[in-house]
DNA sequence: CACAAGAAAATTTTCGAAAATTTATGTTTA
DNA sequence: TAAACATAAATTTTCGAAAATTTTCTTGTG
């Protein structure tokens, strides 16, 4: 692995983290101390994600973390279940033994991570599980699409996630989910996808609205 | 602009019409020659067409044009039907004055671009033309995306238009189209939209064959 | 005092050399 | 001859200084 490749590693979990927080100044100098690497691997890994979105950048101005908003989170979730609705139906149509290998194997982690509590673990878990659904689509742009919205979206739902005390089975839909797909239930599945991410929306919204 | 920008629109414009061709290595001794720059700007630009899936590249073996296949093709057609027809079927509902007049506009600069005949001209006026179909979605993501897949279908497109003598309206599949928008008919339009698509697939794909 | 003009500082962008890595070439050995 | 190994050449990647640009500060002017 390049340096560059860790650039962006490391850039993109500390912007879905928030430990950059949006709309901060990234500042080249700043970069070069806090990961210790010279101009280029950064700037290489900075046009990648302005390429994701997680970077915005202005001609001769330098790059500043995307800022975040309500309207930007709904339209990264409504792409999201257009994406992710038709990746699932996809796989269900298409998907083998090791796809459905995959799901089991994925919702048993994200079952153990949860029962841990550690946020770490738990969000890459996660991660995994969603992804794990539509694996076996069969197209490339679909899950290339999918992983820069799973970035995107990420970066509101962290940061609501700690303080969040209102009851929600989300362990249970995410069962429900897993069961749906592997009964190859092709219009009951996608729907329970969308209902959960626009869910979780509708939670992450109550909350930056207070 | 600065330089990196040049060196992304150079190069982009470069693989799309096949100049570069598919597999190329693209040596940084080679382009830096070619496009006359340093270094640093045409990586940043490699690593940017990267995330388009335009280039790949492996680590530490620098970066190559994406090659083709017949495969890849029905993948990048298939999501860019998914993403437009959406995206289509939103303009349709929100779009105001404004976007119908940019439809208007763009069919007429297509048309003309066609009698000319100048392929130079013809490819942006039609890349413009599906681009106002869509403007009015309000969703960043879908445009973004829709981008992307123009330009990846595009390579496949422009090799074979040269040759192509099966007779085809498509500039009556382009007003049939741009009618159907501005009449608002939320179904038929998008489903025209997946014909004229599917449609240009399989003329390229019989091409291909032969 | 508000505002423009100019100088200084900070920052981004670009360059070409140096370091790291891969690929090609040649040599030895079984 | 074929495989293993060393060596040389080619190439990518990284670095830090230099150039270009923007931002900030200072000064002068109406």
């Amino acid at each position: 692995m390049t340096l560059a490749d860790t650039a962006y590693d490391s850039l993109r979990r500390d912007i879905m983290r928030g430990h950059l927080p949006p709309g901060q100044p990234l500042r080249l100098e700043a970069l070069r101390s806090r990961y210790d690497m010279g101009f280029s691997p950064l700037r290489e890994a900075l046009n990648r994600l302005q390429s994701e979105r997680l970077v915005v950048s202005a001609s001769m101005k330098g790059f500043i973390v995307a800022p975040l908003s309500l309207p930007e989170m709904w339209e990264a979730i409504e792409a999201r279940v257009l994406v992710e609705t038709e990746a699932l139906r996809l796989s269900i149509l298409r998907g083998d033994d090791v796809w459905e290998a995959g799901i089991v194997a994925a919702l048993h982690a994200l079952g153990r991570a949860a029962a841990r509590g550690e946020p770490e673990a738990l969000e890459a878990r996660h991660a995994e599980f969603h992804l794990s659904l539509i694996a076996a689509c069969g197209s490339g742009w679909l899950l290339d699409f999918a992983r820069k919205l799973s970035a995107a979206t990420e970066r509101y739902r962290a940061p609501v996630l700690a303080g969040d005390t209102a009851p929600r089975d989300v362990q249970g839909e995410h069962a429900a989910l897993a069961e749906a797909a592997l009964a190859r239930r092709a219009d009951e599945a996608p729907a329970l996808l969308a209902v959960h991410y626009r869910r979780t929306g509708e939670r992450i919204a109550a909350r930056m609205a207070a």
